[in-house]
DNA sequence: TTATTATGTGAACATGTGTTCATGTATAAC
DNA sequence: GTTATACATGAACACATGTTCACATAATAA
């Protein structure tokens, strides 16, 4: 169903959205182009931090750059990000009849 | 757009699928119910770091459990899990225009 | 009961990684 | 040129966590 290689990237894009301030800042970036320092405003964390991890999403092809002056606005990349934060958004809604 | 709440739930899912091993037995999984010697023997892993992942998929209701004599048989909670794996292998399939 | 198979679990180690701090680079205004 | 702002980056620390090993539990068979 899904090459080794490709398990390998999968479980790359997972780890990335696993961690709670770079998912956060996914989800920033899904209203629209936003700046680092407005993220790092938003979400309350150094603007240091909210650089290293948009490096790492932006090398994952998860977010999307475009500097402007100063600034630079990131974004999501396409909508297969949003697509998957949506399911498993859903996965979790779900009711669940505590079974163990 | 999601709660402070949802959001770490969010992140403790993809956490999950993060690890190439863990993902390896959800896609396991996916085909339909199977044991846990056969997951362990399918991806030359051993019986017992299957269990432990296992555990912890089923805590986060990613896989369910289905006691069958000796054997436990494991499938995929619901249909997100295989929406989200769907959704992420499209973006990682997408023809990358290589700008950095 | 004992023996065997299948799975679960706790501890310990090794490795990975998120965060902070200090510093560096880019762009704009003066 | 200098100064200020916005962002990036490298090192170092602290912590989380995947894996292994030894052992425990569940279920079947003799």
């Amino acid at each position: 169903m899904a090459g080794e290689a490709d398990v390998a990237e999968l479980a790359d894009m997972f780890r990335l959205l696993g961690d709670t301030s770079r998912l956060r800042i996914v989800l920033s970036c899904l209203d629209g182009p936003i700046a680092v320092s407005d993220i790092a405003q938003r979400l309350d964390l150094t603007p240091s931090l909210v650089s290293h991890h948009l490096r790492l999403l932006r090398a994952a092809r998860v977010v999307k750059a475009d500097r402007q002056g100063k600034q630079v606005f990131y974004a999501a990349a396409d909508q297969h990000i949003s697509g998957v934060l949506a399911d498993m958004l859903e996965h979790i809604a779900e009711p669940h009849p505590d079974a163990d």
